[in-house]
DNA sequence: ATGAAAGCGCTAACAT
DNA sequence: ATGTTAGCGCTTTCAT
């Protein structure tokens, strides 16, 4: 910059001032630093600027691995959901930081704040960590959460409505004629405890009650799932519906029941969660719960811009949607 | 850290010392600091830090979006690739930036290091900018892009052996049998010209030609292959196999041939690339060619970290491997 | 409309 | 083993 300046003639007051749009600039003397700029190849010292500006636009997007589940980066909603928020932070200016972070330790992510790096942290990924992420914002991190609102939070969430969605899904299957519908999910976490309510819920529409032994009580995990289903079928339990917390399980779980000779949907009507790409290419084409990833990820950067500017934001909690195809289907013969 | 030198009775230098990890500083004043620097919730400011050091452990990820093509961000391997990368780089210590910038424009990614933002830059797509990122690389930016090797090339590059991947995929599919094989892809990239390549050699091999009517040129998205396949089915070529350039287009493909009337494998033998997670749980589970994701994830970094420190980095071909699944089996019935 | 000068928080010679 | 000091590149108040 003092280089310029001296070419330019002016001090590197002027060449600053330039360079970031003031307005009580000379045209001529702008064009004139701009056009000396780009020749040199020069480019702002970001660092410097941020040092001194003590203000950065960067947002931190923390995906915690949870070593007990083993749902961790590579889960393709979560990687949607990293793109999303990439279009989300490009368009509003923002750098996007990725970081991997120990669940056990989300400390780190506060770190990532108290030190400067990012102005705020997205955490996608509540898993049972509630009391930890309360804990984090009484420190006065600026942090959103995905994930489903929860009494006593402190911290902002935005979140699909996992009842209604869990409602949707079971609905659907009890309207096609399903009376046995199997849950796979883990129920110890928060989404998916809404999700199983949604569930409850509508088989009360019904006058009806789930069976507890229609439960298969496993993490996000594909293999977790195919377990699962075989568990079930070992188990002597008769069911004709499955609904999966995730697409990735639906997934695993109709290429269990494939194995079993129980294909969906003659056999078994399936319903899956997400709606990730993949859904509307597998075989059969999979019905499922939409969760709206691009609004999401826009909800996202609003909210944690408008936390960072110190207002208190709501928890936001996202409609959701029934996407039929052809996973579940009328059920004829009574099971 | 001023308070912390007052608190500590000591000077700001040796604060920071203490908390660099200097091996001049007495233990015991070493632990004073510590002490006092966790109570206050203090963590060095990395701006500042960045600033004087010129110097910043953070590595950005670039994902051009191919206005033209579509591809963009959430396609599954990009994705996934990003997952790796966010691995890798932490592994090392190293922030991951991730940008999203125009392909048309990628000297907004030559200014992520100009400014000082990241030390070097890691691009996945090459697409058809071997050129611009010539350029680039003339310009002295440490850049490693995920991709092809080609001829006269400035930059280091990391990929698959996509002349093997062709070669393995079509070979596989006339030891089964099959005679008349359908090439989707853009032939236009680099990458998918050494497919293709291979997929002309392992014809050679069998002393066959391939017929030139069976090349579905169509950029990497599904909508695209799907419209190829029917395209091709409407052309009345005879064709009793597909070869396609990416998982998410097999997918395609399959529910195109399922519309059809030619389910995979039964009528129609379809082989893929990338091996996705979704390919061994798609119906039927899809053979395909494995790009060694977890493997390029690191090399990538691994190079672009030397190509940082001033050596000269040759690019990197990865071996490639055909997972044998069921989406193409014998073929009984001659054409 | 432009310049002079102070100072952000840290590190690294260079002392001691 | 610790202190003193200069200075990184930028922005901004205050002058002019």
């Amino acid at each position: 910059m003092a280089d310029i300046a001296r070419l330019a003639g002016v001090s590197v007051a002027t060449v600053s001032r330039a360079l970031n749009g003031s307005t009580l600039i000379s045209k001529e003397t702008r064009e004139r630093i701009d056009e000396l700029a780009r020749s040199l190849n020069y480019s702002i010292d970001v660092n410097a600027q941020k040092f001194r500006l003590k203000q950065n636009r960067t947002v931190a997007v923390v995906i915690p691995y949870d070593r007990e589940s083993r749902q961790h980066i590579s889960d393709p909603f979560f990687l949607a959901m990293v793109g999303s928020l990439a279009d989300a932070l490009t368009d509003r200016g923002f750098d996007m930081l990725l970081s991997r972070v120990d669940a056990e330790n989300l400390d780190s992510a506060a770190r990532l704040h108290s030190s400067g790096v990012a102005s705020g942290v997205i955490l996608i990924g509540q898993w049972r960590h509630h009391d930890q992420l309360n804990a984090l914002a009484s420190r006065k991190l600026p942090i959103v959460v995905w994930g489903t609102e929860m009494q006593q939070q402190l911290y902002c969430s935005v979140g699909g409505d996992n009842i209604e969605g869990g409602r949707l899904a079971t609905q659907h299957l009890l309207e096609l004629g399903h009376r046995r519908i199997a849950f796979i999910g883990d129920p110890q976490l928060p989404e998916v405890t809404h999700r199983h309510r949604g569930y409850v819920d509508a088989h009360a529409a019904f006058g009806l009650q789930p069976d507890p032994k229609l439960l298969v009580a496993v993490p996000f995990d594909a293999d977790e799932a195919r377990n699962g289903i075989h568990r079930l079928h070992r188990s002597g339990a008769q069911f004709d519906a499955v609904f999966a917390c995730s697409d990735v399980m639906a997934s695993a779980a109709m290429q269990a029941l494939h194995q079993l000779h129980l294909p969906a949907p003659e056999a078994i009507g399936v319903v899956g969660y997400d709606d990730i790409e993949w859904a509307s290419h597998s075989n059969p084409p999979l019905t499922t719960v939409r969760q709206p990833i691009r609004e999401a990820g826009i909800q996202l950067v609003e909210s944690l811009l408008r936390v960072i500017d110190g207002e208190s934001v709501r928890p936001i909690t996202l409609p959701v949607q029934l996407i039929v195809r052809s996973s579940a289907q009328r059920r004829t013969a009574p099971a």
